[in-house]
DNA sequence: CTCCTTGCAAACCGTTTGCAATCGA
DNA sequence: TCGATTGCAAACGGTTTGCAAGGAG
């Protein structure tokens, strides 16, 4: 799932955007980018806190949506369950999310699922040019099905 | 988009299920069922103050998870933007919502598309039993997209 | 040396909850 | 009547913000 975003030079990135490169902004991103799953801002913050114990919470948020504006981290919606924001890294490839209903478990499935999607919404029937896609998708996962 | 749950017996519906039929459930469901966009609660809560001034927002938000319990109204996941929850009612038609991020107009539409891809999930590349499909996609609509 | 960033703490705001009064069945 | 439901008000919890001290360039 990782492996290419997560050891590029975010201190370039950071300062060819005129924002400069700080601490508590690489524990954010090495919170981010070291996690699977999708994380909420306190989960990021208790893994920054590994680095960095007197990171502060609104040091995180704001770290979280700088990332997002630079396009390199977004918020996700995980069904309506979640109360709390979710953050992943931006993945260039587009993938989506199937959450089981049973286990908990969030899969995150990259494939040509959403660029289907993405082609039917162009054609004529729809017209529209798709930027996010979003697919989150409840349900039972496989191992519960046949658990039950 | 509306035009065949709005006008069924919500009191019967309640009562079925050993709930009362109320003013302020009736006056949130007629709120919900007559809007053709997802509303917040605090937008909920200030249509039911037209027919009932006293109503309060508390009853606003145990009447939406009641319905939502009912199956017959569901929170949506609007993409990242919404930082306050919406609610509509739940159609027996799963749809899909495309959000223009020039002019902010929400699409819904119900189709197939939504059908393709809980066939597909169910297929043995995922083996998944799709529940709720939640298909959100921020873009550029048509005519957006001609006027630029 | 500048002024962007941070940590701190308080404010915010959507949502939830405890409780006594009320109302539907 | 009797308990589900309501309105009220206070609590909650995630997120945001103002501000002075600190640190990157």
């Amino acid at each position: 799932m990782r492996g290419m975003a997560d050891d590029f030079d975010l201190n370039a990135l950071l300062r060819t955007h005129g924002h400069r490169a700080t601490g508590p902004r690489r524990a954010v991103w090495d919170a981010l980018a070291s996690s699977d799953s999708h994380l909420t801002a306190e989960e990021v913050t208790s893994r920054v806190h590994n680095l960095d114990a007197g990171a502060d919470r609104a040091s995180v948020y704001r770290s979280l949506v700088l990332f997002a504006d630079l396009g390199i981290a977004r918020e996700t919606s995980l069904g309506a369950d979640a109360h709390a924001t979710r953050w992943e890294v931006a993945h260039p490839d587009d993938h989506f999310h199937l959450i089981c209903r049973k286990c908990g478990a969030v899969e995150h499935h990259a494939g040509d699922l959403v660029d289907q999607v993405r082609v039917h919404l162009a054609g004529d029937e729809h017209g529209f040019t798709a930027e996010t896609i979003d697919l989150s998708v409840t349900g039972t996962c496989r191992r519960c099905a046949a658990a039950s």
